[in-house]
DNA sequence: CCTTAACTGTGTACGGTCTACACATTGTTT
DNA sequence: AAACAATGTGTAGACCGTACACAGTTAAGG
């Protein structure tokens, strides 16, 4: 049974895909790894990343600091596969929407409800591309969304990325704005319209201090809006996956336009439906929540 | 003199505005902020974030530990003056972009720039919305590439702060594809198309190790497209700016439909075209510099 | 001028972080 | 039975940020 296929992986990495030469002569083992990241989930999601130690977790554990150094081989290890444990896979939702745009902002609105469950995710670095099992799981679902589309496999990773991207963003943005800090009306007098001409109308528009969850459903909107059109003239340039859309090619039939944009009108209006339905559905939970 | 309008600011922000009642009783001063933040900004770009403390920005400055808190009140007040500092202010070549999609991507390219002059920014957490006068300074800017567009002004606060996470999450997995760590060939054994029946087959195409500059110009493309399409929406539905696009309007004429779509390819080309010379341009720089 | 009060830079000390290493103990393998 | 590997533990070291007391310097108020 020679499963060991670790090669020669970063540690944590090899942890996570659980191939890991664990072996057979001590004495038996007390603690797990699972154990272990999930005391330090609990610990996270309680207090957030700040309180993640080694000493916390052994304490919450009931066990010494050093014992973790067993099953871990750093503190980053430990960081690593709570991120994984932490996100989780995506549920099986996303892969029975009914057309690409639904299951993108299915895609989008998952994760975010994960990083709202798990707030310090946002907390941990992007050291390394996470090639992790749930990691992946969550590309894979992506990718899955975008099949039937015209989308070369290059462009279907690269719309991928920047969902992430901004997924993280408006996650990281929106608690921010949870825990404040800014007395806001005593800013607006610093900014003048003469070093700032542009951005003090903004303020006196109220454009700025509220409305942030709006930002980015007009962030999603606009990306799908870009991925619908240019999947519009891939269609119509040649039939089939193109793999260089760089080359030259003809552009979207008016019919084709036209179309694209109806679809994008309708999908305009679909969004804001669900997302009031979710936005409802969370505060409704928070309020049950509160008063048990 | 009534200069001290500190009110009562978050104190790093309020020394980053430059509002602080600083005293005349005491001796005096033998230090200043500035180059203590200046000091640390140097040690941040030498050897990254994780290396600026207290006691070694006090140690390049020849003083000891604790004389910098006479100046800071704490750690986090010296890295928010950091952000301040190593963000500056955004050129004024973007105030002289021909049309609004050269000016945002003039600011993307900008702002990615900086983040590759000091990387470490990317490592400072978004605790809170940063506003002071630098940072502002930038969505100034890029709310004036905007100001000849039907945009809403809530909108444009939405385009800029959507491009603003963009950049960030480039510059974020830019640095982490430099630093590498993976094999790539040892995990695509890991990545079975049972598990993952979208993403094995965008790995076997090769659509993952590599390309990922081009990742991110796809998605600046996409996000252009998408604020395009949307004014071309606005532009057509009504006159003058619309304070709520969430009313019911009349969809895009074909004739402005069609006209998008035609910016949107030629832009597309000069997109391309200038960051292949900026690409050139940052290979020819770096070969200079490493045989100056 | 002299006192008072504010401010400076410094030194010490405390609680916290991660982890390298030596240690006795337990279990399997030879 | 002997060898050996792996366990959990305790100690210790090198950092970190910062609270606090201290002596010295400067300006303001009388």
């Amino acid at each position: 049974m020679d499963m060991a296929s670790d090669g020669d992986l970063p540690r944590g990495i090899a942890l996570a895909w659980g191939v890991a030469a664990n072996p057979q002569r001590g004495p038996k083992r007390e603690l797990s790894l699972e154990g272990i990241v999930d005391a330090a989930v609990q610990i996270a999601d309680a207090d957030g990343l700040g309180a993640v130690s080694m000493s916390s977790v052994a304490t919450a554990l009931g066990y010494t600091t050093m014992s973790l150094y067993r099953y871990v081989s750093a503190k980053d290890d430990l960081i690593l596969l709570m991120q994984e444990a932490g996100i989780g896979l995506p549920p099986s939702s996303i892969g029975e929407a009914e057309n690409w745009r639904d299951g993108l902002t299915r895609w989008y609105r998952t994760v975010l409800t994960v990083f709202d469950a798990h707030p310090w995710l946002l907390d941990i670095p992007v050291d390394s591309e996470p090639n992790t099992p749930n990691n992946l799981g969550w590309l894979d679902a992506g990718l899955g969304a975008l099949a039937d589309t015209p989308l070369a496999q290059t462009e279907r990773v690269s719309a991928m990325l920047m969902l992430s991207g901004q997924s993280r963003w408006e996650g990281q943005i929106l608690r921010t704005q949870a825990s404040d800090g800014m007395p806001a009306d005593a800013l607006a007098e610093l900014i003048t319209p003469e070093q700032f001409p542009f951005l003090a109308p903004a303020i006196a528009a109220g454009s700025f201090s509220d409305g942030e969850p709006e930002a980015f459903e007009f962030g999603l909107l606009r990306i799908l809006d870009g991925l619908e059109l240019h999947m519009t003239e891939l269609s119509a340039g040649r039939s089939g996956t193109v793999s260089k859309p760089d080359d030259d090619r003809e552009f979207a039939k008016d019919e084709n336009v036209k179309k694209a944009a109806a679809r994008v009108k309708d999908a305009d209006a679909k969004l804001r439906d669900a997302r009031q339905k979710h936005r409802e559905a969370v505060t409704k939970a928070r309020e049950k929540s509160k008063t048990p």
